[in-house]
DNA sequence: TATGAATGAGCGTTCATTCAT
DNA sequence: CATGAATGAACGCTCATTCAT
């Protein structure tokens, strides 16, 4: 018998192996089609221990939504330390987000890709894990054109708009992304910025773009 | 016997109302979640009829995927007809996107937000359904630049980064959209090209974003 | 293969016979040591039979105690119709009763013996049945007395303590009836209305039985 | 560590204190539904002790069977210690039953509520405890005839009825008096004296109650 | 003496799917 | 064209019981 012998192990270590196998499977299947019994196989434990330690499936699940998010918002925390200009600050929460992602494919699926699936219990927990992330985003946001010299009547609004628009297009990018295995985190950031820097002072300054007159008849 | 007698329709009409409401019930549910007696009843049909018409719960879904493909592929296409400047017609693109999901939510839904929890079978039809609307933004993108004099040296990957920043951004912005109900497409569209044209010039041009020099010591 | 192919019934007859099994298997094993499985396999069907005419476990037990309820009030009914003295008519309802358990001895444990292990939802249905049966005995009771020119006073109480002393007489006494297999329903109704007519007279007039004095000392 | 800590205590000692819990629990859940990990909780002990003390669950419900019948038993006989009369023996007798029940209404419904749900290895030991508190009945009924000058050939037969008939209608009158918390003990006794003793002395004397000739036509 | 860690087995419930009419 | 009747298979969850310390 190759089989390992479970050894016993205090209950905080094995809760923490748990919620990592679970959010994998719960990556890889969605909510509803994983099933507590290949997650506790894969554990290497029997059910009743998840049940014993995280009390259900929904617990099971908020237990891994939170930690993720724990874990996104400390790494935008992490990379913002320090750095002092606005452009850079968001650069290195791009460059953060990026990296998690990378690292951490798992946690972003089961952070961001489940809303269609949850009982409403679940989903309020969800909606809220999510917005920790983008209210992240919308400081660095806010902070970075108040700090450039941006205008003060900087509206909420706006800079959760801009806010919405970095978040998804870095989210779709990690698509890209996972087709493009040759692309670094940093190579990521680099185009993202290049893509949206501008713009998004355009926005929060105010100016706002019109459709170009119609080209003349020839 | 006061109830209505269903009438017997032909087989088309009563496809396409399953669809209707399998398109509701697979948004509001997903995948899983969803049952087909719930399908079944709201569509006033016994499941046996659903079964008859469309062989499966995976080959009902499949069919709410394919049609609400065409039909937002449909709405770009319509839209970009007859507009010549490729400023505009991604302007209209964007506006027949935004128009959709404000009337199709949950065509959308279906179409975009459901990958995590499907059967290998359906993920690749889902993959392929958002491919090619991915693949009409990326048409758009690139026509664009190219006929505005762009470089011909324009690469694909390029073109499909600006296409994932501009779906995952537009995607993104459907969330912000559902909490500000006063917003129009047309004004989404706006907000959103202002953010976006300018970057979107500077990435197909080549042009590259620096990190700014560090600011002097004081 | 000797098995019986399972016919398709219409929804009244098999709901009757799914009750019929539920019944002897409650009785035998009682609320939470009885399995649905065993119940819909002795039924010869399916376990999920059960759950779409049922409802749920609960559900399924609360339809046989009505059920038995329904039929032993009915045989109470049924035995005083036409009958004109009290003094008759509470041996025709006893009669009746003893009938009841003798055909019916699972309906008779199922309504009457399982107050401790039930849920607080079924408990209250419980509760009722019962308290519908002794409503019976009571009226039965009150009748009486009123009739054969009892005292006009005659309160609630005294006649619902008389019930109860009747109804839990006659209830041990399906003990005694089930050791003793000869004795007939009238030999036992014979037995004891010997055993409690004069008392109930005694206490429905309000004649009160008083300890005798001590013996005098020798 | 503000908590507690549990001294250890004699064998003796815990077995009585698990079994109080476990009579408690019973009691208000029944067997089946009644957990060993609630009973372990609420007796403050991990539940390896309890199946160290007790052997299983069969053997704790097992020891609360017996030790509840012992006390019902001893209350009995410690009634009728010193009292001569048969009359006043019964009414003793009836008296230290309410009191019992008053005292320890757990313990009696452990003891007679719960036939139904028992598996076979308990039904024998309960249907002995009851067997063994019947006996004193039917003694205290025997004695008393066989004293106060009655027949002879009062048969076993008889006299079993007749204490079916007292501990059926007392036990049914625990749930009377249940609703009615101003009556004592004391109260309960002469009711119920006053319902049965005559009648008692009639069937223990041959008697026959006939029914009555029917009212003449008017 | 005492317990935290662990599990095999089973139960109530649901669901996609089919059969017979 | 249409459906009421029926089920195999799986899932979430719990419980009595034991092991290792």
């Amino acid at each position: 018998m190759t089989e390992k012998r479970r050894r016993r192990l205090p209950r905080q270590v094995r809760e923490q192996q748990i919620i990592d196998v679970a959010v994998r499977v719960f990556s890889k299947r969605g909510y509803h089609a994983a099933s507590v019994d290949e997650i506790a196989e894969l554990a290497g434990i029997s059910k009743p221990m998840v049940y014993l330690y995280l009390e259900s499936k929904e617990g099971l699940f908020i237990a891994c939504l939170r930690r993720e998010a724990e874990r996104l918002v400390a790494a935008f925390q992490g990379a913002a330390q320090g750095v002092v200009t606005p452009e850079l600050r968001l650069r290195a929460g791009l460059r953060a987000f990026f990296s998690f992602v990378s690292e951490h494919r798992d946690g972003w699926v089961v952070l961001h890709r489940h809303a269609a699936e949850l009982s409403e219990a679940i989903a309020a927990e969800a909606a809220q894990a999510r917005r920790a992330v983008m209210a992240e985003v919308t400081d660095l946001v806010r902070a970075g054109i108040a700090e450039s010299g941006g205008p003060a009547r900087l509206g909420d609004e706006d800079a959760e708009f801009v806010a919405h628009t970095i978040v998804g297009a870095a989210d779709s990018l990690t698509d890209w992304m996972a087709e493009h295995p040759a692309e670094s985190p940093d190579g990521m950031t680099r185009r993202l910025m290049n893509m949206i820097w501008v713009g998004m002072r355009n926005v929060l300054d105010g100016e706002t773009w019109t459709p170009p007159p119609p080209p003349p008849p020839s």
